[in-house]
DNA sequence: GGGTTTCGATACGGCACCGGTTCGTATCGT
DNA sequence: ACGATACGAACCGGTGCCGTATCGAAACCC
């Protein structure tokens, strides 16, 4: 566990404990700060610090630096991922399409548009997204090749290709907005059913 | 036309007129920098200026401020709309598609990720935004129209959710790589046909 | 040539902020 | 009570930017 709190075997430690709440308010802060639309960049250990009534020291006890703060804040974001029931492949896609930029705590929503340039700039930053996202690729995944194996779906079917159909168009809308006037609960469904039954006449 | 450097009809200038060359380079300078992965909160007049071989004046005698200059240097990106050919409908969406987050100055690549988070923050960023896009969105809209006219495309066909599953993979590709190894070139071709004849077995 | 405007460069005052450290105090184990 | 550690606040040195002003040179019209 990287994380710097950690929780492991307390060694006995001689003089004041850490602060549980500084640990908690400066996380929440920094999270806070990011969702108020303050760019990765311009977020200062000053700003997080005087939002979360703590002194700077006291970031700077706990990490090296803004990115190490960064990361275990953004950790906080990485809800549980979505378990496919297993019995419609259908309805598999419906929960894992309406889980794609979804995550639990609301202020992500706001976030993770503006870790897209950062994503997209830094190599290293871009890995650790994939590595976050591709575990429930993976289940969407298996969700298709059981799809293709059962025969619901076509023998030709190209796996990579499907999901980027299937993901696309619920992460522009969930990310960008992109098209103002879709509504955000009823997408999942209309996505899947119209990539599933495709858009021509039979 | 609101930009800043209008070629109305010109008003006899007394004095020495203003330098197109200076004009260019500072235009050039702000979408360099941009696509070299500065924030847009982050670009100075300052650096734009020493970037363009320009004094700091120079641009405060053309543009009011950041914003006004970002947003003429901005509208140099947007392309030609392209234009269907109206034969087949199938090819025309193939068309439109990959026009979609393809942008011909390349330096738009890099520099439209970098706008996400200040659309998202802004409304009058959004709507900027979607006033730029919608001649495009709209071309895609009588494509789709035209198919289900002429039988082509279902007739209980909901355009709107149509372009988001056209479009959506394209951007997410073009603007996230979010799949990381999908060809970009072949991609509007396969996005096409997937949702066209959809996933499921015949 | 005279008048006018722009050119690039540089300087300026002022401001805001930031990173990291220091300081006196508070809170712990023993 | 004592030593050790953490606490928040305040401090320091430095950076960068803004928007304006000024400068000598240059480019234009008449």
């Amino acid at each position: 566990m990287s994380d710097v709190n950690s929780t492991a075997d307390a060694p006995r430690s001689p003089g004041r404990p850490r602060s549980v709440r500084a640990d908690e308010a400066i996380i929440e802060a920094t999270l806070d700060l990011l969702a108020e639309g303050s760019t990765i960049e311009a977020l200062s250990i000053e700003a997080i610090a005087a939002r979360a009534g703590v002194g700077k020291a006291t970031i700077y006890r706990r990490w090296p630096g803004k990115d190490a703060l960064l990361l275990d804040a953004l950790r906080r974001l990485k809800g549980v991922v979505a378990q496919p029931a297993g019995h419609s492949v259908r309805d598999d896609l419906v929960l894992l399409v309406g889980a794609v930029g979804h995550n639990i705590d609301p202020r992500a929503e706001r976030i993770m548009p503006c870790l897209v340039p950062e994503v997209n700039r830094s190599p290293d930053h871009f890995q650790l997204y994939q590595n976050i996202i591709e575990p429930r690729r993976k289940l969407m995944r298996e969700v298709l090749r059981r799809g293709v194996a059962s025969g619901e779906l076509r023998a030709d079917l190209d796996i990579e290709v499907a999901m980027a159909l299937l993901t696309g168009p619920m992460l522009v809308q969930r990310l960008l907005r992109w098209h103002p006037d879709l509504d955000d609960r009823l997408l999942p469904e209309k996505v899947v059913d119209g990539v599933l039954d495709g858009l021509r006449a039979d």
